[in-house]
RNA sequence: GCCUGCAUAGCUCAGUCGGUGAGAGCGCCGCACUCAUAAUGCGGAGGUCCCAAGUUCGAGUCUUGGUGCAGGUACCA
């Protein structure tokens, strides 16, 4: 767990969540995709000065987890503590997931609120008991919907089939208990009409306006068949479904019913980062639940599309491809993280492929950004003995450099900060890195160095102050996507002294040109992005 | 089946209200340069804008049909 940033501003803080997870398996390529989105847009608000509340966890009960661990030969609950202990929590950590909290579904502090919060909808007449009657499957251990059934022919005419399993399905009964989420889509809709941004991408805000639109079911919200969860408080022969359960998390975790203080103090959150999987939950489920019991509702609910590796769908249920360990063991943590955030638009699908991989780490963080750092600093430490000197002779050229990171700033501050699109952040972010390439490429200081004149002298201290300066601002805006090649980027331009940790820079300030002051040690270090010969196979 | 969306250079994609010869990045080819991680900069080649018909003075951009792909069609999560 890190600190939140210092700049605490009074009121509300930065709710960001992450779906919780379910611990059916180990993290995948799409959970650290989500989890990363996450820590990088808390990262930003934390250098924009403001209170941040970071949360990612584990959903750990439902029949999929119960017969896994079955499957196991161990209890539920020590098949979660393995997973958690050994898969999920490690893997954040080794991807630098700077996470204020991670809740468990299992643990007390949740599972006491949850029952708490079902049993206020039942006092408030929410939630009544009900029987749900419908075509039962044996096979699929679920119901159909009457719609999706097959008719039978030769032995099975007259009767209707499983899609799936091609054999004729049971009328099963069972007595549930039901929230009233019929009431709420008109709500839902006058909550999506006034608040556009809500759901984000708009392909996503569709898709939900039109299921909404359609009229809403009343949902069932108790489970008495298996036994692996938050007993319903009031009839221990039922646990809660396990949604119900899981969207709690982002209320009980803040101190929901628990310590009014911190819950006032962080919910709702700002933004639920999901997958597009879970869409529906979140915005039509999750909402009304919350209008159900009174409370606020959650500034936006935004999608991340599907992660096709390979060509194919890379999903809870298919774990086909690489694993995020692969990917960063021989890329490295900042490079995986800059990667998934850089080659896919957020919301919309995109691939991940070993190839594009490593064909834009060379281009654009080996040759363009780690290159640029390297050549700065070796002309700091060959003309001027690492000592960064002063920019005394500005001209037009530099004034375009200054005005190149200015707009650099404002479009990424803009993007990532406000409107959670870090592809078009991290762009505006590298156009600067070729903008100060081709400035330096121009100025040739490699020839302004053979004149030892005054003026020339002056010239030369002027191109790398205002190289190294840009670098200064590169490093901070870098800072949120990848942590440790810009923390050796700020040491190498021997900023921490004047200017203190690299966290605590304010990306609204790094913009201001000048802030490296003259004097400054720079020194050249190993490469930030070493050129990565091999095409290992993956 | 029904609903929605998408099909643009080798690859990944941008193309606003229909209008000068259709764009970017990467890759490829050439030139310049040598401070730097054989890096950088400049230039070039490369496209029947899925197919067909239609509206229009004019369509990648609108309409209809077709083909292909993706997603949704609620309580596994």
């Amino acid at each position: 767990m890190v600190a939140t940033g210092s700049g605490t501003k009074s009121g509300k803080a930065f709710y960001v969540t992450t779906p919780i997870y379910y611990v059916n398996d180990a993290p995948h390529l799409g959970h650290a995709y989500t989890t990363v989105a996450g820590d990088v847009l808390t990262r930003w608000h934390r250098q924009r000065g403001e209170r941040v509340w970071f949360l990612t966890g584990t959903d750990e009960h439902g029949q999929k987890v119960l017969r896994t661990a079955e499957s196991k030969g161990v209890s539920p609950q020590e098949w979660c503590d393995k997973l958690v202990e050994e898969a999920w929590k490690p893997l954040w950590q080794h991807l630098e997931i700077a996470n204020d909290d991670f809740i468990r579904t299992t643990e007390k502090r949740h599972t006491d609120r949850v029952r708490e919060f079902v049993q206020d909808l039942y006092d408030k007449g929410e939630i009544y008991k009900g029987g749900y009657e419908g075509p039962y499957c044996v096979g699929c251990e679920e119901y159909k919907l009457p719609g999706e059934l097959l008719e039978g022919t030769g032995e099975n005419a007259g009767k209707q089939l499983c899609p799936i399993h091609k054999r004729p399905v049971e009328i099963l009964k069972e007595e549930n208990y039901f929230f009233r989420l019929s009431e709420y889509a008109d709500k839902l809709l006058a909550h999506y009409e006034a608040n556009p941004g809500f759901i984000q991408p708009e392909s996503a805000r569709n898709e939900v306006l039109s299921f909404v639109r359609q009229g809403l079911q009343d949902l069932s919200i108790s489970r008495s068949t298996f036994d692996w969860g938050v007993p319903v408080p009031w009839d221990d022969e039922h646990v809660i479904y396990v949604w119900v359960d899981a969207l709690l998390n982002y209320a009980t975790a803040v101190g929901y019913n628990q310590n009014q203080e911190t819950f006032d103090a962080s919910f709702p959150a700002d933004v639920h980062l999901i997958g597009k999987d879970i869409l529906r939950f979140h915005a039509v489920i999750w909402p009304a639940l919350l209008m159900a019991n009174g409370l606020p509702l959650p500034g936006r609910i935004v999608a991340n599309g599907w992660l096709l590796v390979g060509g194919e769908k890379m999903s809870k249920s298919n774990l086909t491809g690489i694993s995020p360990r692969q990917i960063t063991s021989h890329f490295g943590v900042d490079a995986f993280r800059w990667y998934l955030l850089r080659a896919i638009a957020y919301g919309q699908d995109g691939s991940f492929s070993w190839e594009d991989l490593a064909a834009r780490y060379t281009s654009e963080l080996a040759n363009d950004y780690g290159n640029l750092a390297s050549r700065v600093a070796a002309m700091v430490g060959k003309y001027f003995d690492g000592v960064l000197p002063e920019a005394s002779a500005d001209g037009d050229a530099e004034q375009a450099v200054h005005e190149g990171l200015a707009k650099a700033v404002a479009e990424a501050d803009r993007k990532i900060g406000d409107d959670v699109e870090f592809q078009a952040g991290l762009q505006a972010i590298f156009d600067f890195v070729k903008q100060v390439n081709g400035y330096i490429s121009e100025q040739e200081p490699w020839k302004v160095a053979k004149d030892d004149s005054p003026e020339a002298r002056a010239r030369l201290a002027t191109i790398l102050y205002t190289a190294a300066e840009s670098l200064r601002a590169v490093a901070v805006l870098l800072h949120p996507f990848m942590p440790a090649s810009s923390q050796k980027l700020w040491e190498s331009l021997g900023a921490e002294p004047a200017l203190g940790p690299l966290a605590d820079q304010r990306v609204q300030e790094a913009g201001e040109w000048g802030r490296l002051p003259a004097g400054s040690t720079v020194t050249k270090g190993a490469a930030l992005f070493p050129r990565l010969e091999e095409q290992p196979g993956a």
